[in-house]
DNA sequence: TTCATCAGTTAACAAATGATTAAAAAGGGG
DNA sequence: CCCCTTTTTAATCATTTGTTAACTGATGAA
């Protein structure tokens, strides 16, 4: 599932150039040549980025920006501003309304396809990475093996998926519920006492001695993997 | 309560004006020349921002960000990678180890603000009403925590819905039927003295000494949470 | 001022709610 | 069919909750 760029970009052009080498990168691409236009489709669309000009016909790229930052719906989506001029001035000005990086044209593609990864790296929750570690607990979600202080544990297949998805959002606490949903899936029913007993085996195979209890029991709420 | 910003860096003139500069925009600032330490002082610390040498003694900026960027711990904490060569390979390596911005020296001290304000602002979306502030209170009803003067506070489910319910509206009195509704619900009935002993249980635990008490009583009419 | 009354505070306790645990039953690949 | 994992069940354990009743202090009338 690859991400989607909005261009607001009047020059066709540049659009043009754009939209080759971003597809080639694999993302969707669509775009808009005026500002009001603009708005309302990427309100319609929700991108995971904009790309836009720093002048538009309509309605300024730097109005558009501040429109988007204000709601709440859209204030998450990452905005790179194209200013043609490189003046410093400018780019505060574009910092300050709110887009996230700027790029000044010329601009070097490379750089651009740089600056959207890390973009859009930063706003996907999910840190997609293979390895993930959280203090001394380390998952490998290749290999399906799982360290504590470097030392291998084993887990069966639910206890697994149970510690992933804890470790996705640490401290963040879950009721059975979601933990059902989650982990189990959202179409099977289990009792929700289930969700205990594997709380239960998580625990103790990952309590190693003299470690404090990592799996934290909130009353009434839920569990949460702590520090 | 200002943001933390921790520099890596090892030429002591670049670490001077640095700190000048962002301790006059008011950021809290603390630093390390060496990449081990670094590393050791950033887990420790964990400011919200990292202005990183490309190249360190003992341990290069690159190593220091890919460890960062594994643990889940630490991978939010946004880095600004400084480079001293303009060189395009450098900058795209700096991506590639998951820095989120590059600047490259020397450079501006109004742009890399910029950059930094940028950052902190995306990676600040401590949504909004998940944690919630009242003088020295802090409820977070993401991680089921709640603090007094940044120490942490054990409160009964009861207590805690309480709490939450008054802070949403501080020093407004709520009568203890409204109480009833709002933080029982609607159609559970207990005696209204029931409410009494919960605000006694409230009070006891979020007092810890010499502050003075935080819920007010109003005769004949309810309780209040005042500052 | 004194006393009666009213409203809020407090402590103690029993009931109920919710979590833990062990063990049995039920599935589900190999 | 056997072994391993998952789910259910039920007993037990721990914490929270609501109630009661005694206590404290404010209020206001005599």
């Amino acid at each position: 599932m690859s991400a989607h760029v909005f261009i607001a970009e009047d020059e066709a052009s540049i659009v043009a150039l754009l939209k080759y080498n971003l597809e080639k990168e694999g993302y969707k691409v669509s775009h808009s040549e005026n500002g009001e236009d603009a708005l309302k489709q990427i309100k319609l669309k929700q991108p995971d980025l904009i790309l836009m000009d720093w002048m538009l016909p309509e309605l300024s790229g730097v109005e558009i920006c501040k429109n988007l930052k204000k709601n709440n719906k859209f204030n998450d989506i990452p905005v790179i501003m194209l200013t043609a001029k490189g003046e410093e001035e400018d780019k505060l000005k574009a910092f300050d309304t709110g887009a996230d990086d700027y790029v000044t044209k010329p601009f070097s593609q490379k750089e651009l396809n740089a600056r959207i990864k890390s973009l859009l790296r930063r706003s996907k929750p999910q840190s997609s990475s293979d390895i993930v570690e959280f203090t001394d607990l380390k998952i490998d979600r290749i290999t399906k093996r799982v360290y504590r202080k470097d030392k291998e544990i084993t887990l069966g297949p639910t206890e697994f998926k149970l510690l992933d998805f804890f470790i996705k959002n640490p401290k963040r606490v879950y009721s059975r519920e979601q933990l059902l949903n989650n982990v189990w899936g959202e179409d099977i029913y289990v009792e929700s006492r289930t969700v205990d007993v594997h709380i239960r085996r998580l625990r103790q195979a990952i309590n190693i001695q003299n470690t404090k209890p990592l799996i934290r029991t909130v009353r009434s709420a839920g569990y949460s993997l702590e520090s």
